[in-house]
DNA sequence: TAGATTGTTAATCGATTAACAATC
DNA sequence: TAGATTGTTAATCGATTAACAATC
C-alpha cells in the first residue's frame, strides 16, 4: 500500500466534520444490511452534492470502486481510523458546575471511545472526590494530572472569567484539542485545535432569525 | 430615518454569529467605559480583519462616524436591536434526560431574555410537575401548548430517534428556530432555522487533530 | 485644515459544484 | 462489452480582504 497517510493538501476543517456524519450514515446502512453505497446516496441523506463526498474522502485515499461506489464496512473502517476512532481517547473534564457535571453523566463520550480520565474544579469541597469513576483533582494539578496520564483532550466547562487561566495550564500540560463550553475566545498555540459550543451565541443568532420571522409576518 | 430594516442582499449566517460576538465586546468595552470603538480595535480582539467588521455592519445600516469609530453604547443598542434582543423570548425545551435537565439549571437562558416557559418528556412521572417555575407536559401536547402560549423558539434534547417526530410537531406549532442537541440531521421547512450542538461530530473532529498530532510526534 | 476611519467597490482567496476521462 | 460511478481537473460561486473615495 502506497503511504497516503499525510494529505497532499490543506484540508478544511469542514471536510473532517462531514466524514462524522458520513460515518454516522454509514453505521445505519451497515445496520441495515447495505453491503455498498455510492456517493450520490450519500450525498443525497444530508442534501449535500456527490462530487463534495468524493473530494472529501480524496483528500485520504481512494476508497471507492468505480462503477459501483464504496463498500459500507470497508469505508466505514476506513473513516474510523482517518478520524482517530479506533483507539480510546483520555479526556479531562474542567469545571464540575451545571454544565460540567451534566457532561460528567453524558453518555456520548463513553460510546464512542473517549473516556473521562479526570475532573478538575476548584471547589475544595469537590476536590478528591469520586463521581461515578471519575476522580475529582484541584484545577492547581492541570499540569501534573494530564501529564502523567499523558491525556490530550480537554473539555472546559469553567466560567468565561477563568477559562484562559485554564486554557494556559491544559497547553502547558500538553493537550492538543480542547471543546470549550466557556462563552469566550480562547487565544492558543497553532498546534492546539478548539472547538467552541458557545450556546450563548448560537441563542442569539437564532434570536436573529425568529425576530425576522416576527417582523416579516 | 430612512427604512434600512431590510437587508439589501442576503446575509450570510456566519455574519449574523459574530455580530453576537461584536456585541459581547462591546459589553465589555461598555463595562470598562470606552465610548467609542474601531473596526480595527474590534478586528483585533477576535483576529478578524477590520474590512470584515464594518461590512458585517453595513448589511444592517450605517453605525459608524468617520474618522471616529463607532460608539460603543450606540452600536450595542442597534445590535440588540437586530439580533431581536429587545425583548424577551419564550423558549419549549424537548426532552428531559441527563442534557434536557442540565439545561433547565442552565442560567444562560435567563440572563439573556430567554426564558424556559414550557418542557416536555414522554415520561409520565415527569409529566404535570414544575421544574422550578417551568410546567412539564407530554410530548404529545407541544402543538396546543406552544400555539397557544405563542412560543416561537425550541430546543430539542432528545434521543436521535425521536429528533424528527418532535421537529415535525415543533414546525406543526409554528416554531420557527431550533436549538438541536439530538445527533441527527433534521428535516425542515425554509422558514425554520435550526442549529445543531452535536457534541458527537465536535468530538471526533478533535480526536482527527489529536491523532494527527500523535503521528507527526 | 490634517488625520483618521468609515462605507463600499474591486481583487483575492477558498470552497463547492460541474464535467469528464479512467476504469470497475 | 455496456452501464455505472469513481477520482480529479476546471468552472463557478460566495466569502474574505485590500484599496480608496467620502467625510467626520
Amino acid at each position: 500500500m502506497k503511504s497516503q497517510r499525510l494529505a497532499r493538501h490543506r484540508i478544511p476543517e469542514r471536510a473532517i466534520t462531514r466524514l462524522s456524519i458520513y460515518l454516522r450514515c454509514l453505521e445505519e446502512l451497515l445496520a441495515d444490511g447495505t453491503l455498498a453505497v455510492s456517493s450520490q446516496q450519500l450525498a443525497e441523506r444530508f442534501g449535500l452534492n456527490s462530487a463534495q463526498v468524493r473530494k472529501d474522502l480524496a483528500y485520504f485515499g481512494q476508497f471507492g470502486v468505480r462503477g459501483l461506489g464504496y463498500y459500507t464496512g470497508e469505508l466505514k473502517g476506513n473513516l474510523e481510523r482517518i478520524l482517530g476512532l479506533n483507539q480510546q481517547w483520555e479526556v479531562a473534564l474542567v469545571g464540575l458546575g451545571n454544565l460540567g457535571s451534566a457532561l460528567l453523566n453524558y453518555r456520548g463520550f463513553r460510546q464512542r471511545g473517549f473516556r473521562l480520565a479526570a475532573a478538575f474544579d476548584n471547589d475544595p469541597s469537590k476536590v478528591g472526590m469520586r463521581i461515578g469513576r471519575v476522580p475529582v483533582f484541584d484545577v492547581e494539578r492541570i499540569v501534573p494530572v494530564l501529564k502523567r496520564r499523558r491525556i490530550k483532550m480537554a473539555v472546559i466547562a469553567v466560567p468565561a472569567a477563568a477559562a484562559q487561566a485554564v486554557t494556559d495550564q491544559l497547553v502547558a500540560a500538553g493537550v492538543n484539542a480542547i471543546l470549550n463550553f466557556a462563552p469566550t475566545q480562547l487565544s492558543v498555540p497553532k498546534r492546539v485545535k478548539v472547538q467552541n459550543v458557545d450556546l450563548s451565541v448560537m441563542l442569539k443568532t437564532l434570536s436573529f432569525y425568529t425576530a425576522r420571522s416576527a417582523r416579516a409576518s
